[in-house]
DNA sequence: CTTGACCTTCCCATGATGGGAAGCCCGATC
DNA sequence: GATCGGGCTTCCCATCATGGGAAGGTCAAG
């Protein structure tokens, strides 16, 4: 299976393949004669993996961790489970200073009346670092 | 006042002051003789307001938008309203985004006895990409 | 045997920030 | 007045994950 054809069953592109490649993600792919890299069912499961593993938000590092628990037959679930709990606790503290910065500003933007006045606490408030009363 | 004093006072670090005037988002500072930045109350103000706008998560390009809305007499506040409520509705989408990964992998992690035997949902939803039942 | 689609490597860009090196400058101390 | 510590300058590199594009080799179909 040429890289293309990899890329399409797997959902990574071709130029990610190479890139996880490249960064010792996956191990470098067999070549052809030609030099293309050619790809089997296996290696394209474990892109697949990486692709599922990115679609949860797991950073590059750690799914190089979840690769090689998947890979160990004596691996403990606690491990696993320990390495998902300390991402879960990472993506709900950037929702919350998300949704925290979404709340100031809302406030901000609810106490502007948005007319062809130039007056407004946004402004303001960016100029004084006070919020308006 | 030398960058590190403009740096001080304003809360942004001076490799970013450098950098902010390299991308053109701050005019360029005016020169000593000896060729070193020198920092006025004026500019020192506007990376203030620059640093509270990053505080609130807006992105450069937006920052951009404000210092032009800021030094603009005639500006409608219907204008800086509509560019934060447009910030807000970014902000709250990641959020929801992350809040929903989260909770994916929150029900996944449940499901994961957690202890020294190797199976695990975890691993088994990214291998198969169905979620266990 | 040409053509078009594919592959290769290499470089550059994103957005915001920091690290660090090489070299110049300023002020204070001896 | 020489020296020394610290601050300033510019320039390059790194992050993290991804994509764009160029230059050149290869394959398959017409």
């Amino acid at each position: 299976m040429n890289i293309s054809q990899a890329a399409a069953a797997s959902g990574i592109s071709a130029k990610m393949i190479r890139h996880y490649e490249a960064i010792g993600l996956i191990p470098p792919a067999g070549r052809t004669a030609a030099g293309y890299r050619a790809y089997t069912a296996r290696e394209v499961r474990i892109l697949a993996f990486i692709r599922r593993a990115r679609a949860l938000g797991f950073p590059l590092p750690e799914i190089r961790a979840l690769l090689a628990l998947w890979s160990d037959r004596d691996r403990h679930s606690a491990d696993v489970k320990r390495l998902a709990v300390q991402h879960i606790e990472q993506l709900e503290a950037k929702a919350r200073m998300l949704t925290e910065l979404a709340s100031t500003l809302r406030t901000l933007a609810d106490a502007c009346s948005g007319d062809a006045r130039p007056d407004c606490p946004i402004i303001e408030s960016l100029v004084s670092g006070e919020r308006p009363a």
